[in-house]
DNA sequence: TCGACGATCATCT
DNA sequence: GATGATCGTCGAG
């Protein structure tokens, strides 16, 4: 039977989480993520990640094989979400990867593909944005996208969640970095496991480059 | 049961 | 660039 054609509303085959974090994170970027709303679908294209490791990463919520009725879905089939409140403010949107136990990508920051008028309403913010300010950031993603721990556990592509193909990014405009606010991590605090499209308005903070060589 | 802390954000200077 | 907000979660006792 012939494949169906790839365009960027394809869904990401099964296969695609199957692999290490590090790796499914650099791939993600410029992926579409999407959210089936009552205003509609909500799509956002991915500019920035950042891989979490696992038990052998001591900034995972996953290290040493830490197992808690919060991080359950960390356990979870690639594939599947792990949401998490931060801070008691914000939520965080992981995918979870292969790899190590635990493995997972975060998603920090996007830029509008589909329905930036109901994001803009969920994010309570007036015109104009300035750049970075409707989802460039892990917390304004998922409030933008309307995302909490209800979604904590639901597999990609079978509930309202959803990855495309999206435009995946040349390596030439691939910028990588460590990770954001793990000071304590220890060991793993210069592991460069932060993705990004280099340059990008909605980048969050600190603004991440592209490596010369 | 309680204390400490955090994969952040908005606001102010 | 610095700081306060704010509360779920976890580990210690």
């Amino acid at each position: 039977m012939p494949r169906p054609p790839t365009t960027p509303a394809t869904p990401l085959p099964p296969a695609f989480y199957n692999r290490p974090a590090d790796e499914v994170a650099r791939d993600l970027l410029g992926r579409h993520l999407a959210l089936d709303s009552p205003p509609g679908r909500l799509v956002l294209r991915l500019v920035e990640v950042e891989a979490y490791l696992g038990r052998i990463d001591r900034a995972s919520h996953a290290w040493g094989g830490r197992r808690t009725p919060r991080n359950e879905s960390l356990y979870a089939a690639p594939g599947h979400a792990y949401v998490y409140l931060i801070y008691g403010l914000h939520h965080c949107l992981n995918v979870v990867t292969a790899g190590e136990a635990g493995g997972a990508v975060l998603l920090r920051a996007g830029e509008v593909v589909e329905g930036g008028d109901a994001m803009m309403t969920n994010r309570g913010r007036k015109l104009p944005l300035r750049p970075g300010d409707l989802a460039g950031g892990p917390g304004k993603l998922c409030q933008a996208l309307g995302i909490d721990r209800t979604l904590d556990g639901l597999p990609f592509g079978t509930s309202p969640l959803h990855l495309l193909h999206g435009e995946p990014v040349d390596r030439r405009h691939l910028a990588i970095g460590p990770r954001i606010g793990i000071g304590y991590a220890e060991d793993a605090v210069d592991w460069p496991l932060r993705f990004a499209i280099s340059g990008h308005s909605e980048m969050s903070r600190p603004r991440l480059e592209r490596q010369t060589r």
